[in-house]
DNA sequence: TTGTAGGCGTTATCAT
DNA sequence: ATGATAACGCCTACAA
């Protein structure tokens, strides 16, 4: 019954490339062969009972029908890999590339593979991916910019590590970067080099909700530094941003005497457009950036930058993840910058 | 009958993390719940065809039960969302992100995923990386050193596109850089800018068979350049790296008046060493870099490089992962740099 | 050494 | 609206 009935739908050598090629099976070299499809099985995965003349031929044939394994079934089957979904903003974004690694170090140390994807800085992205990744992986790592609100629709119910959001969150396992420790220690330096005319160079709020121009703002107050919220400038978060910004608060202001760029992206922005207008930089205005790229080694004179472990950040949302695979909600992580002092201030 | 049997096995909130955690299914919930496994599936994907009120409660049970769909089983049922692996040595050299990006982009644009895994550099790896990751992709893009022969044993069956190898393959597809070409416009830039004395920072073999040093030694043949194979120095990979194997290019020939160098990360270091031996660049010694990383327009003055147009080429390795996956064996596609005069030479 | 039976967790199809 | 049944492609028994 179950037998030898007439193969009613042979795909062949269909190599019509499009949607409708029936995959290669392990009964279909099966067949090809004369063999059953649990030796063509052994064949494949090299088990020793059997014969190595039936073996040869049988891969033989699985080469030229170009037999591949399905990754499900197999899955389905055998002792799962755990695979990370990982969602970044911009994988060219010096920031990220570190962070990844951080992650990926994890992963492998833990045996587990990470399936990569970048919103291109483009929010909606954001939740069309949290849903298509979310179906493919154990568990997701991501920056994201929604609250949790608006994410739930699109996290289907995979666990969720979000990164640096700035938000809390009851239902999603976080980790965070205490950015108002940061700024306070930035702050603080610039103070105790004897400034009080410092500008900001801010990011449009989607970057950061509020909490560097929160804490700046702060600061200033208890210093009673001479500025006002026209000291903070929001610019683009890109070079040239960075310099238009730093134009901007120069030409507003002349007598300023230190700036504190949202990141060290737009602090390099800044010093270009120090130089090109002349102002030396630390000598007639200080610099101080944030992040902590590693690229900042490279310039002259180095930046002093607020830095950031982004790779040990990376680490942390993998034993978040690990965390939530154990079925617990662990509580946030939290990583808190480094004031690096260097040539600019 | 089906109804509300005894919960025999109730894993309950066993959270023991251990390996023998049971994974909860969809019959688990449906028993749960007290209805089949298809109303429970039918809930879960959101399906019609289903009394709002049960499916709250389904949906509610699976919750508290942590049910987390199988990507595994979904796989085997659904139609495939094709997932490439890409293995690159090392994801914070600044080169690979914006391949990387590339590949990212192109892959999207089709609708894929790409699982990413890092060799840190290190060869072994590479093999091992090959084998794990062959296993959970429908292909494989990466950057190898191996050749074919000793890639053989790793490769399972899965179609794969090797980057930038330098070795020609009569069994994997291929993405050149036209290495050659590069040198010999860098070369010529210089000649034509009237140096003779000319010297070269090349990298350990393993980066590069070859070609570097070969065109090198041609064109210097061509011209006549006074110079030999000790005008030409191996040197790490690193900023360091090409730092010391700067000073030590200076230390054995003082009346050099221009360095080509492997890639951007060594020009920058010797760039440095320059500066700190009292080397003006350009008017004392230019130098040519490799690889036009978007880090070396921060620098001053810019280095002048070979552009390499890496997106494209993460582009172009899609572009071969297609044509393999219509079971072609395409040729290799050729990528050739451009070079870029700015403030070094 | 080789083949047969059963199940992995999901979705689709067809009854009810 | 809900449930039974049959795939999907593979692997692990166990039987021959």
């Amino acid at each position: 019954m179950a037998g030898q009935r007439e193969t009613e739908e042979q795909p062949g050598r269909d190599s019509l490339g499009a949607g409708t090629v029936k995959r290669v099976t392990l009964r279909d070299v099966a067949k090809a062969a004369g063999v059953s499809h649990q030796t063509v099985s052994r064949a494949i995965n090299g088990k020793g009972e059997i014969d190595p003349e039936t073996r040869r031929r049988v891969l033989d044939v699985a080469r030229r029908l170009r037999y591949q394994p399905s990754r499900f079934a197999r899955g389905l089957v055998r002792p799962e890999v755990v695979t990370v979904g990982l969602i970044v903003p911009d994988v060219v974004n010096p920031f990220f590339p570190e962070f990844m690694a951080g992650v990926f170090a994890a992963a492998d140390q833990r045996g587990w593979q990470v399936l990569v994807a970048s919103t291109e800085n483009t929010p909606p992205r954001e939740l069309a991916l949290l849903r298509s990744l979310g179906r493919q992986v154990d568990a997701l790592v991501s920056y994201l910019s929604h609250s949790d609100a608006q994410l739930e629709p699109y996290v289907a119910s995979v666990p969720l590590v979000i990164v640096d959001r700035g938000m809390d969150s009851s239902t999603y396992a976080l980790v965070e970067v205490d950015t108002a420790a940061g700024i306070r220690a930035g702050m603080r330096h610039l103070i105790d080099q004897g400034h009080r005319r410092i500008g900001m160079i801010d990011c449009a709020p989607i970057c950061d909700p509020f909490v560097r121009r929160r804490v700046f703002a702060e600061v200033a107050e208890e210093h009673a530094l001479p500025i006002d919220d026209h000291w903070r400038i929001v610019g683009e978060q890109t070079l040239d941003g960075g310099a238009a910004a730093f134009e901007a608060l120069h030409a507003a202001h002349p007598d300023l005497t230190a700036v504190f760029a949202f990141n060290d992206l737009v602090a390099i922005g800044a010093l270009r457009a120090a130089r090109r207008l002349g102002i030396r930089v630390p000598d007639d205005c200080a610099l101080v950036g944030y992040d902590g790229l590693s690229v900042t080694d490279l310039l002259d004179p180095p930046l002093t930058t607020l830095y950031l472990d982004k790779r040990r950040l990376g680490e942390m949302a993998v034993h978040q993840v690990d965390r939530l695979l154990a079925g617990e909600l662990p509580p946030p992580a939290v990583l808190t910058p480094r004031l690096n002092v260097r040539g600019t201030t």
